[in-house]
DNA sequence: ATGGTAGGTCTCCTA
């Protein structure tokens, strides 16, 4: 049976609970994975989305930061969450489907500004929030799993509007590529997005101190949807929706979809 | 090289 996932930074989803109905009614992916959902679990505008079918739903809230959801159409029991780093922060939930399939949904720290994490105490808490997602699918390989978040790293250079110029920039440095890419091949995870659009530049974020988002096209591919290869094969149909960056009041990230025949 | 905007909260933190 094919569903689509969806996933979306939302930079809080009670400020945007009208877009996320938006992106329900207009898109209707079978599960949309939030992060930055910024309110406790309670918090979350439950009612409209229910009303909208997404009747299940897996979350891990934190007052003012953070949190993660997984909204589902399809039935869906809370496969836990982890805190990574030890952080103390909600930033990652896993659910499983009937279907046996686990969806993993991640918000891995933004890292701060200083790409050193000698000088930056934030930094060095992102590369290890990585090393121990890496160090987690190792221990455990993932199978009939998807893999979706805000990873904040734009690891291609056709994943950024400049890769040159972003080298030092926070989400774009050699070593939190190398980061990212070992947690990818500890599980064995297929880059799904780029399964599907395998040329060209994808953007999934514009910045929202630019003065001209759309025609500056600044943009980073910072939001991610990984498949384990038992059923990357089953993936098609990618979209990254762009127009939503021009919604009313808009979240700085648009979503990612992908649709998988299982 | 710099500063630009946005959200949540309670005076500034994070992105």
């Amino acid at each position: 049976m094919p569903f689509t996932i969806a996933t979306w930074n939302i930079n809080s989803v009670r400020l945007r609970e009208p877009i996320v109905a938006r992106l329900m009614s207009e898109e209707a992916p079978d599960i949309l994975c939030l992060q930055e959902c910024k309110c406790l679990t309670e918090q979350i505008p439950v009612e409209t989305f229910e009303a909208l079918g997404y009747r299940y739903r897996v979350a891990r809230g934190q007052k003012s930061y953070n949190g993660v959801a997984i909204l589902s159409k399809l039935p869906m029991m809370d496969a836990g969450g982890h805190d990574f780093a030890a952080l103390g922060h909600a930033r990652h939930v896993a659910g499983r489907l009937e279907n046996g399939v686990t969806v993993h949904n991640f918000y891995v720290p933004a890292g701060g500004d200083i790409p050193d994490r000698e000088e930056n105490e934030k930094f060095g808490q992102k590369l290890d929030f990585l090393s121990e997602m890496r160090d987690h699918f190792r221990w455990e390989t993932p199978d009939r799993s998807i893999m979706v978040g805000d990873l904040n790293i734009a690891p291609r250079e056709d994943d950024v509007w400049n890769h040159k110029a972003l080298l030092k920039i926070v989400s774009h440095t050699p070593i939190e590529i190398e980061h990212l890419s070992a947690a990818q091949e500890a599980g064995k995870w297929v880059d799904i997005t780029r399964q599907d659009i395998p040329e060209g530049n994808l953007y999934s974020w514009w910045s929202y101190r630019a003065a001209d988002w759309n025609g500056a096209d600044k943009g980073r591919r910072l939001d991610h949807i990984w498949a384990t290869p038992d059923i990357s094969s089953a993936a098609h149909g990618s979209r990254i929706l762009r127009d939503a960056r021009g919604w009313e009041q808009p979240s700085d990230h648009v979503p990612v979809l992908a649709t998988f025949d299982l």
